[in-house]
DNA sequence: GTCTATATCCAGATAGAC
DNA sequence: GTCTATCTGGATATAGAC
């Protein structure tokens, strides 16, 4: 049996998706350098040397798990702007989803601010800066091309899109930042209050909370 | 000569407050386990072995780091909300100055992050949580108060002035995360695109930018 | 008052038992 | 396939020299 198609490959793979998923959530609160492999070890109920045969080192792993993160976060960006919706209700749909997503689970904002530490860090592998230069532009780049196409339909405010990209972002950050500080307490702030930043005041918006994942990923 | 009072006290104090600066940036930007010790001395240009003639231990510089900014921070709100000025004019200087300031200086983002990373990290010293339990809400209540009396003159948006104030300071916080991960290459928004979301857009805000040292704080 | 050298401890990584 | 025991490096903190 080939072991790159196996039967057995399938439930080893999963085995680490369900290891990195883990690491994910405290590597988000703590940090790289904080976190310790035994701490994830004993989120997931294994030994730390465990981890060790799934992963080459602690670095292997966050690298990892930064890449697949990234990467998630960009399909859904991509996803977003290819929606056959007017820009408008891309930009309402994915803070709705996302603010919504916020209250019931932490998957989303660890996740953007994983990206968001990761960015900023230094203390962290050269392997996973190289990642961050590579990728970390393209949901700033999306996000201010639907504000562009918004802008030319006038459903959008006027700004600078590259701007307005930026602050959506930030305000996403901000929140998943204080979301993650308050933890279960948190409570998403009204949509109307955050989309003011970018919508004419005339529309108001209707209430678009999709059922979903993670938001905008 | 009594110490408590001598001049050559105070020369000591200036000191300690050269490294407690200098260890602000690197915190702020590497987190506290992932700052070492021998960082901060080498940023100041001295042997490491000398910060533990100043400083108990990196637990105890740290707590001291984090005292002394919540220190500032809540001085700032407190000074803004005691200012003779309308409140949405209140509103209007702290996101100014702040987002001024950024542009020029580090050192109100790094307070902002270094509290916000402080917040949500689980890997620091139990005595800085302490701190932090106090002393977090305390900015926030005042942008709360602040917020409410702009709706009473109707010159702020209605909602919400909690979520406002959250709002508010996630924005910011948000910003700042930005400002340390782009370094030099940032440009603030433009003021405007920010106060959207908490003023109406009849009033159209003037140009307030006054020089000082760190935005709010 | 500051630096250099050293002790101690802890976390990452490995090896070997079951 | 997983765990326990161990090696090793590096960072905190101290002690002693100048």
């Amino acid at each position: 049996m080939r072991p790159g198609s196996s039967h057995f490959e399938k439930q080893r793979l999963d085995r680490r998706e369900e290891f990195l998923t883990c690491s994910g959530k405290i590597f988000a609160s703590k940090g790289y350098a904080a976190t310790k492999i035994s701490d994830i070890a004993a989120a997931a109920g294994v030994s730390q040397g465990l981890l060790y045969r799934y992963f080459t080192s602690k670095e292997g792993l966050f690298t990892e798990l930064i890449r697949g993160s990234f990467e998630k976060l960009n399909q859904a960006a991509d996803g977003l702007e290819k929606l056959h919706l007017p820009p408008k209700e891309k930009i309402l749909r994915a803070l709705g989803e996302t603010i919504a997503s916020m209250e019931t689970s932490e998957l989303f904002p660890n996740r953007v601010l994983l990206i968001a530490q990761t960015t900023l860090s230094e203390g962290i592998p050269e392997e996973t800066k190289a990642i961050i230069q590579a990728e970390s532009r393209k949901p700033y780049e999306a996000i201010a091309r639907i504000m562009e196409a918004g802008q030319k339909d006038g459903s959008i405010l006027a700004g600078d899109p590259t701007e307005m990209a930026t602050l959506f972002w930030t305000t996403i950050k901000g929140l998943a930042l204080h979301r993650v500080a308050q933890g279960t307490a948190f409570k998403a702030p009204d949509l109307k209050l955050v989309t003011r930043m970018f919508f004419a005041p005339s529309s108001d918006p209707p209430a678009t909370r999709l059922p979903q994942e993670g938001g905008v990923a």
